[in-house]
DNA sequence: GTCTATAGTGCGATAGAC
DNA sequence: GTCTATCGCACTATAGAC
């Protein structure tokens, strides 16, 4: 998906509204020096405008942090919107494995953010729209079905990736041997 | 281990010293809300004591994360030691991800915050103890040799652990289950 | 839509009594 | 070894000019 776009456009625009640029620099933040570590004042320094430019945009900074949290859901939601559309349940089963390996490298610095950080777990707490994503994830992943032991393997399954890519050891590890790596462990996972 | 000595103990004595008490405050802390999200006055107050008290025993927050990093790096380096003890390299093998799985059960609430919390991570980033675990277990888990693969497993392994362990979707999975559904998983990691 | 200026709170850290 | 009291600073959030 990246891959083949990044031949095709000419320059980069991305981002064009405040609040788009807001999320993608606190969740930059968020994933480098964690939720609580994070100020309003290095976000705003970040994107270059005052504090008071982030409370024109959102009232409080709780509500940035959701809105950072589900910008990041929303990836995972739309891997599994084109997973579901594909035809057999072997089909989609692929699709999935590759669209998440795929999200994986290519936000390799923040997809940890929203599967680890305290503070977003606790949003995510109460959060239908999350918990929706979680079920899909295990059905997809583990077809339908009841048990503990399915939902402990999507866990298992989430972590080995997300955990993978931010790993130190691993940072000098290019996205293209990342990528195909971290398919061939994914396809064990069943 | 900690369920055979459960039996056998008949108090609770533990943590004795001031600085231990303050350590395992911390760590459940920093499990909580995040080590940038934890302050000293709820350190503090966790534990029945001023600030004041605390800035007695460490001179900076700083000393207070290291000693807490550390503290929980030093549980992963007993199952090392164990294991590297034991016979063959299958036992040895065996051991360690007997021990590991243990050790993620135990520390259920804690062991994630030195894989995944951005503020240990920076702390661990030069740290010479931490990397001397990293590739002790590295050997143990793939065998000798060079590549990045097996640090990829050794990584995703570690991740899937202290991921499935602290995941907000099994929550309610008690401990027993847990820990022979990860055995079995775990297995298949090689 | 972004700015300067500022209110009010809680932070990490220190001094000195007990 | 822990306390009370306090310092200076950075934080979230607000008010009002442009």
């Amino acid at each position: 998906m990246t891959r083949a776009d990044a031949t095709a456009m000419p320059e980069r625009p991305v981002l064009t509204t405040p609040q788009a640029r807001i999320v993608a620099a606190a969740l930059e933040l968020f994933a480098t020096k964690g939720v609580g570590g994070t100020s309003l004042q290095m976000i705003a320094d970040s994107i270059g405008v005052t504090k008071a430019a982030l409370f024109y945009q959102f009232r409080t900074k709780d509500e940035i942090v959701l809105a950072a949290a589900e910008d990041e859901l929303s990836r995972l939601e739309a891997v599994l919107d084109t997973a579901e559309g594909a035809g057999s349940r072997t089909r989609q089963r692929q699709v999935l494995l590759n669209g998440m390996v795929d999200l994986s490298v290519d936000r390799r610095r923040t997809v940890n953010v929203i599967l680890s950080d305290p503070v977003i777990l606790g949003v995510f707490a109460d959060h239908h729209r999350y918990h929706l994503v979680l079920d899909r994830l295990t059905d997809l992943l583990m077809g339908p079905g009841v048990g503990q032991h399915r939902h402990m393997q999507t866990a298992m399954f989430m972590a080995a990736l997300s955990g993978a890519v931010m790993h130190p050891m691993l940072s000098d590890v290019d996205d293209e041997t990342l990528r195909s790596e971290l398919l061939r462990l994914a396809r064990r996972f069943r």
